[in-house]
DNA sequence: ATATTTTTTTAGATGTACCTAAACATTACT
DNA sequence: AGTAATGTTTAGGTACATCTAAAAAAATAT
């Protein structure tokens, strides 16, 4: 059994590797988990003796295929507790991830399958995030950056890329939810910002904005 | 912010308190937290200099205001999940137990608000103990145990004094739930047994089975 | 009222998850 | 290639929540 602290690791390392394809660096950990580097040491040895992580000195670590299961596993819980909140309990989508972070917790294989059931087997979280089946399985439909967006180019908002919650208060504040239309008027070359049809407005978004905006056709 | 460890001893101090009345000793508190009674005068000593107990050496423990108050926040947030697991997630009445004391420590006063807006402002659980409101306020009707009643009277079941998984199985399996009418036809002197009419049969319970069974008018 | 038993507390250890400071490895820079 | 800068690990220490063993206090029994 894994502790909550073991856990998070877990979920930073599954993050930052991108799905547990590379290696994360000790430094990049304390950051992502506001610790110190020597405590990140400490964990990663204790993660290593576990076998949850492959471990060498100075070469950053990898989930192994049973830590990335239990990182999978905490992310499915995750997702589905805010679909649960604001579904159900009328949070907003810039309100849940504090909460979630707590409920990504409990110990309750029945709980989860039966959360699941009762919100309908949703497939995706309240940020467009795709929520891992029991196998640990994902359907990630194709999405990308709206930065990366071309001009004239057409499309939905699928999702966000970071759930600070300003930057969500934001979106809201310009009308950008899940499945609102976009469309690129044009592409600012000296900042790299654009100019944006959303829904039926045209507005200007910076770049870091369009950075963190999903869509697909 | 209190740690799990601390909130689990402020719920045990208050039940074994019969609500915060008279003192808890140190070995009843070891016995109910399965615990050492060395580890628990070590916590309550730290429990006291929080201000949320009042502990004189040799004396045993009570509950101070503040404690006390923590202590009825903690209640009404295991018994709000109860009732969301049974009427929301399917769960039987002896299965919720294990996960609410996990879901009792998720800090939120929002989530706990909306959850019980959601529920409907339940004012009892699935085991018929009353809900603590946000002001800690407990709203309890009059009820007897069962095994007080006298020869002839009626009553309907109410609550349950037991949580325990197999009581529970064995109530569901003689029919006996929140609800239930029950009559005392007889008393065995004997053995403190009753036999009862519960709903439309006629059946013998041990006095301890019947100690556990609250009922009113 | 004294001795015995029970209860409670103290003393000293352990494992977890952190920390700071210092040592050591790796990488980047002339 | 040698030095400086950055990143990582080790060493040693803290707070928390637990433990065992022993001492001390209170309750009980003779």
């Amino acid at each position: 059994m894994l502790s909550f602290a073991e856990e998070n690791y877990l979920k930073a390392i599954y993050h930052l590797s991108e799905g547990g394809s590379e290696p994360v660096s000790t430094n990049s950990l304390a950051d992502n988990l506001e610790t110190k580097a020597a405590s990140v040491t400490d964990m990663i040895k204790k993660l290593a003796q576990k076998q949850v992580i492959d471990y060498k000195k100075y070469y950053g670590v990898n989930l192994s295929d049973s830590g990335k299961s239990v990182a999978l596993q905490i992310i499915r819980k995750h997702r589905l507790w805010e679909v649960f909140l604001v579904n159900n309990l009328e949070f907003k989508w810039d309100e849940v991830h504090e909460v979630a972070e707590q409920l990504e917790h409990i110990k309750s294989p029945l709980l989860i399958q039966r959360l699941d059931k009762f919100l309908g087997f949703p497939k995706y979280d309240p940020h467009g995030d795709p929520i891992p089946d029991e196998n640990g399985k994902l359907t990630t439909k194709p999405r990308t950056e709206l930065a990366l967006a071309k001009k004239g180019q057409q499309g939905v908002i699928v999702a966000v890329n970071d759930s600070n919650s300003a930057f969500l208060k934001y979106l809201d504040k310009i009308g950008a939810r899940i499945g609102t239309p976009v469309e690129v008027i044009d592409k600012v070359e000296f900042d790299g910002s654009l100019e944006i049809k959303l829904g039926e407005k045209v507005i200007f978004v910076s770049k870091e904005v369009s950075t963190n905006i999903l869509i697909s056709e």
